[in-house]
DNA sequence: CGCGATTATTTCAAACTTAAACCATTGGCG
DNA sequence: CGCCAATGGTTTAAGTTTGAAATAATCGCG
């Protein structure tokens, strides 16, 4: 029935296998993990001492700066890689503090587009800029080879991990 | 410490520094970003999936096994890295659950002390053997050497973010 | 001893987040 | 046309998360 009927050195195979051996990877998980969250704490803590936002807000005007033309919830829950209910609370309280617009779309009535409001615009350039001055400045020990081969380095392990994720709800 | 806090020509000295050229760490500390987020969000749906586990619940049981004589909530939340507030929740469900058990330290009336249960322990040890199998498979991708790079780097970046930390509410 | 500063934890309000259920609209396709 | 799957958003329930205020206990020091 199992292999062990066929090829008997399987199971004794099998039980030789390391372990473990895989601590690494971890180990480098674990890593990544914590400058992330060194960095992201320091950068809400930084928001909202200088300008009163949160995080999520200000990444969702930053995604927004680059689509003059506006963006459809879907398309900023995707480039968010966040939840479409989620989005849809940050929209509601950003256009009732007057940073975005949101309109239906003539064309196709299930559609809302958003876009930054004059203020909204104005408001995120000054966060932005001193945004990537705190991210140069606690980039600072790199040099410009390392964050080359970083950049090139975290490139390959997203390619590594993209063909791993599982599609939730699989139809067909 | 820097020139800012000495020389006055300042205000002049920043209007005519570089208006950019910090690009490159912004787009490092993005890729970084979503690194983390794929990593995270994949993490998450699979002990939803096979563990019926939430990732801060994980989180903490991993901390906790690492400490079989226990530890304090205090430091918990330092190892976490996040607020005293959010252990404190996390952890009422835990022990409401089962798998943690919280006790006072007869020595210091302030301090609780939680443990894994034996179910506890039981439990996450399966989780944890998984999780270690989901992170090498997503990772398959990076050798021996660029783990050991990457490591390598990590640890340099997070050793140049640790002094740009501010304290939060200095007294002196 | 007594008091003020510090430390450990809890509480609280607000916001964020997810997954799942739901609603409305659109786009095929017979 | 009429149905039905797919799409775009919202809603809901539960949980996570933060930062600040409140509590409680300990510590240091005169």
């Amino acid at each position: 029935m199992n292999a062990t009927d066929i090829l008997p050195l399987d199971a004794e195979t099998k039980a030789f296998e390391a372990p473990h051996g895989h601590k690494d990877e971890l180990r480098l998980w674990l890593r990544l993990l914590t400058c992330t969250n060194l960095v992201e704490t320091e950068i809400r803590r930084r928001l909202r001492d200088g300008f009163d936002v949160t995080l999520p807000r200000f990444d969702l005007m930053a995604q927004l700066e680059r689509a003059p033309q506006g963006m459809t919830l879907g398309e900023m829950s995707k480039r968010m890689m966040v939840s479409n209910g989620n989005v849809t609370g940050l929209v509601e309280r950003l256009v009732e503090s007057g940073h975005l617009e949101r309109a239906p779309l003539p064309s196709d009535r299930r559609v809302q587009v958003i876009k930054l409001t004059t203020e909204g615009r104005s408001e995120f350039s000054a966060m932005a800029e001193a945004h990537e001055a705190w991210i140069a400045e606690m980039f600072e020990d790199l040099s410009a080879r390392e964050i080359e081969a970083l950049l090139k380095a975290l490139g390959k392990l997203k390619a590594s991990v993209l063909p791993t994720l599982r599609d939730a709800g699989r139809p067909s």
